[in-house]
DNA sequence: TATGAATGAGAGTTCATTCAT
DNA sequence: TATGAATGAACTCTCATTCAT
């Protein structure tokens, strides 16, 4: 029953240094995320899991409920991090297409900076949506508020067309993205996902942006 | 993106009785895809399946080597009849982004008409890609190759800017699509998918238009 | 998912002739009582069961629900068929000592017979009443009922002391027998149990009866 | 049997601080008899006890050498007061009848003052009996020692019928308080279970005692 | 072909007990 | 003494798969 420290956004460092005390939280939540990763959630073994943070079985059920827990856990972790960061990154950018660029950027090297984490997402996140805990999807609504929100202020002020459905330009450049990282994540060989950030956000912009601009 | 009401797709055709065994084999199938919708691949028990087709459990071993084969089965029989359908359809249409229009409209067609194939494609597909057989990944790959085909043929005709990556390209393309059906298939009310297709397309058109254009 | 033969009152009975098919049920029951016995209801394995009663432990499932259906299965035949016997003799018996007396010796004979089912008696049942499904206590009430409609026709037909407390009398009945079987249980020599039947009867019957008799 | 109020039964008193160190001794034999009453024995967790008294897991196993340890203690040091008691009290008494009627009294006023104890006894004590340590079993021993003595001593005198098997009488005098405690703990509604003493006793009193009395 | 009883490996989870602090 | 985080053995139950009928 150990208490778990307050969760500090940084949702998996390795960092080097010292391997200080209590941070057996953390080192179960990277080592799970890992071997989601690579096994995916249900062929996962909580066993391996403890064995790759380097503690015993019974350990992991002293910082997690179940094996579901920790797999909620890790994303909420990580996706509360993104978002919170996103509104603060987001809310120095007064341009709506300036907003979505920098989102885009954020997205990509968020999880294109973590390919254990981006795995999950990509191969979790949906199925988790529908059959666990709806509780992670709550965060995929936040994060298309925030999508919809710069394209209704591009909407207002004229760079985008009026008459587009919000709802589906917000699907396009999520999707679009999205995409990219799995791909990137299927890809055998390695690659800078952010690099390509700048291009998916001027195919969505410019597919979005009124005509005589 | 199958049409799996027509039975036209199966892929084991026994010789003299072949009318009552592909009718079981259907069966088994269809009651699959619809457990998997359910309750996704991994929880869902081979009894489900049995039961639901209104056959005995060996009775499933008897047309599919096991529960993975199944999956596989129904995502590749209505991926290569979504693919044939596909490459059929575009080969009678000379412009590049009316054959890409063309695309959207049949990938939403297909799966807003059977949304327990759309579920297990959204959720299972890319687990699938990872973990079983990569096999349904070489279907990804053959429909992307449509897209990029396309794609390449309106950068050489004028039509799409020629300095856009066409990979990336066709990523946004496919992801506006996938995250259409994602959203459907997670919406709580009914609505029909095809209907979005349009606007899916004509941004992601725009998007890769020659300026000029 | 075998179906249960009916139960046929013969809650055990290994006897020698053709081991025939399908009487896997009362296998596992057998090896079940057997073990609980040995090891006591908490401890017991399933295992240890399963092992015993010669299947898989797997098994042991399609023909219960859990353990502790096994443990109720086997009380609860076992005192159905005891119960339904007591209640045909004692039906013939116009005497209500003599009912008493009967009830004694079916009491003793029944639980003598068969040892490992009166040590899962005498230490599981009392655990059973309060902590499992009270189902079991069902069982006792209904004896009891037996028990105390002969006391209170003894006490009209003036052979016991009618101020007796009809409750009390048959709980005195009940615990001198209940106590001679968990004596006998414990004892390190073996002994017929059935032969003090008629010793506690006189005893408890003696202190019911009217004085003037 | 035990009269468990009086702190003074405490089987270790250490040297120095005896008063604090018993304290806390007993407050985790009063917490044990608390949960084990609730869940049972096998149920009951070392976790609930320690918090239930007030302390860590740790300091149970300061005071206990394990689970096991505890459940015997209580019993064992409620047995031994309950016995040494009886002994004193009985000693006093000349008639054999009135010593077993005493004891009878003592007996149900014992568990009838102590729920959680009279619990533990009614549901463990076969059980520890048989599976655990026969330690406690001594105690019955000695129980039914006292018991016997009384009938012997009244058979001597004339007061019992010298035919009777004073071994099977005194399973009769057992049994029946025993019955009568199971009863009460089982039961709904709160009665005054010494209140049965009287009438328990005069019963089997009644039915030891020689004819002509 | 079809059945479904039987299998048994395997996984998640619990909890008595220990021991460094 | 006291703590409580950590351990890891153990156990119940599930379910994909097989095979005798």
């Amino acid at each position: 029953m150990p208490k778990r420290e307050a969760p500090d956004n940084q949702v998996q460092t390795s960092t080097a240094p010292a391997r200080a005390v209590g941070e057996k939280f953390q080192r179960i939540l990277d080592a799970a995320v890992s071997v989601f990763a690579e096994k995916g959630f249900h062929v996962a073994r909580v066993t391996d899991i403890a064995a790759r943070a380097g503690v015993a079985d019974g350990t992991v059920y002293l910082y997690f409920k179940n094996k579901e827990d920790i797999l909620m856990t890790a994303i909420n972790t990580a996706f509360d991090a993104f978002v919170r960061d996103a509104r603060v990154q987001l809310a120095r950018i007064p341009s709506p297409s300036e907003k979505l660029r920098t989102l885009a950027r954020m997205h990509l090297r968020a999880l294109g900076s973590n390919r254990d984490m981006a795995v999950v997402f990509q191969m979790e996140l949906r199925q988790s949506a529908r059959f666990l805990a709806p509780f992670s999807h709550e965060h995929m609504v936040e994060y298309f508020g925030i999508v919809r929100e710069a394209i209704r202020e591009g909407q207002r002020n004229g760079e985008f067309r009026p008459e587009l459905n919000e709802k589906i330009a917000a699907n396009c450049f999520f999707g679009a993205l999205d995409e990219m990282v799995t791909s990137w994540v299927l890809a055998q060989h390695e690659y800078q996902l952010e690099g390509a950030a700048d291009a998916v956000a001027s195919v969505i912009l410019r597919g979005m942006e009124s005509s005589g601009t």
